[in-house]
DNA sequence: TTAGTTAATGCAATTTATTTGCATTTAGAG
DNA sequence: CTCTAAATGCAAATAAATTGCATTAACTAA
């Protein structure tokens, strides 16, 4: 009991701490949003989190989200649904998404060191890559027995 | 000038080709559609193709789309702007796209052979990776003058 | 601790992207 | 050339995300 207390506080503290170190007051609705992305393994859309917190205005989860992505505190994925998916990035890492069911699970394989370096020789607009989405598709087990 | 009407007839032939080997009707927007795709090398929005064709509606430029995906004619994309963009594959590439101005280069480095394997082997759910989006994110010389 | 300022929030309304229903037209098989 | 099923255009609906504005709450400094 006392010990998933204080891990309980530790996370609070954390996110608290996160919000902080991105200039961001610390309100009730970005501690939820946020607890909720860290507690939450899988990334979740703006519905599934408005369904999940029920207090706060849809509205308001889209402005939070967004100014999680622009400090980098949450990232933003497509898994060619429609629409956008946020996952907390506490360790960088992709996904294989089932082109029937939509289930997913991570990869935590990543591009190779040089790979990034050698996209940067090679172009002439970019200098700087600073960034990438890699996600893979398949058909799971389930799917594809049906 | 010959040569040029040669090149033409031949890449109005390889399109009506390419729609009977999908068992798609040649019909006059699925012609212009995708000979727009396969004349421009960048990938286009809905709204691109709208604006360049005006003979055929926005649905119907839909529609067009989203079967040619399904048959692999063309590629989907998003590039994190909340809406999709379609490229005709003649060859698998990539981007980097411009996270200031949006513009983009094609990126013709690809994954290693042996990646897809080791995620196929790592993964409990899936057996089977068909495909994959990979993008990359940065700024343009321009953008980072500015 | 409190007053004051600025940013965050909720609600309504709007914009943008995409899809659906249905009547009309057209491609292609026979 | 005719017939049938699929393609198209138009109107309307749905879905995702954004904007405007009045109200509320968080931090700063006294």
């Amino acid at each position: 009991m006392i010990k998933k207390q204080e891990r309980a506080q530790k996370i609070v503290k954390n996110i608290r701490q996160i919000l902080k170190d991105a200039d961001l007051k610390i309100t009730k609705n970005r501690l939820s949003v946020l607890e909720l992305l860290i507690s939450n393994s899988k990334p979740l859309s703006v519905e599934d989190i408005f369904k999940k917190l029920k207090k706060a205005d849809q509205v308001t989860i889209y402005r939070i989200l967004n100014q999680f992505v622009l400090k980098d505190i949450v990232y933003q994925t497509d898994f060619r649904s429609g629409k956008a998916y946020f996952e907390f990035q506490d360790h960088h890492h992709h996904h294989i998404i089932c082109k029937g069911c939509g289930d997913l699970e991570e990869v935590e394989i990543c591009l190779p060191e040089n790979f990034i370096k050698k996209i940067q020789k090679n172009s002439t607009k970019f200098k700087k890559v600073s960034d990438h989405a890699l996600e893979f598709f398949g058909t799971c087990g389930k799917c594809s027995n049906i």
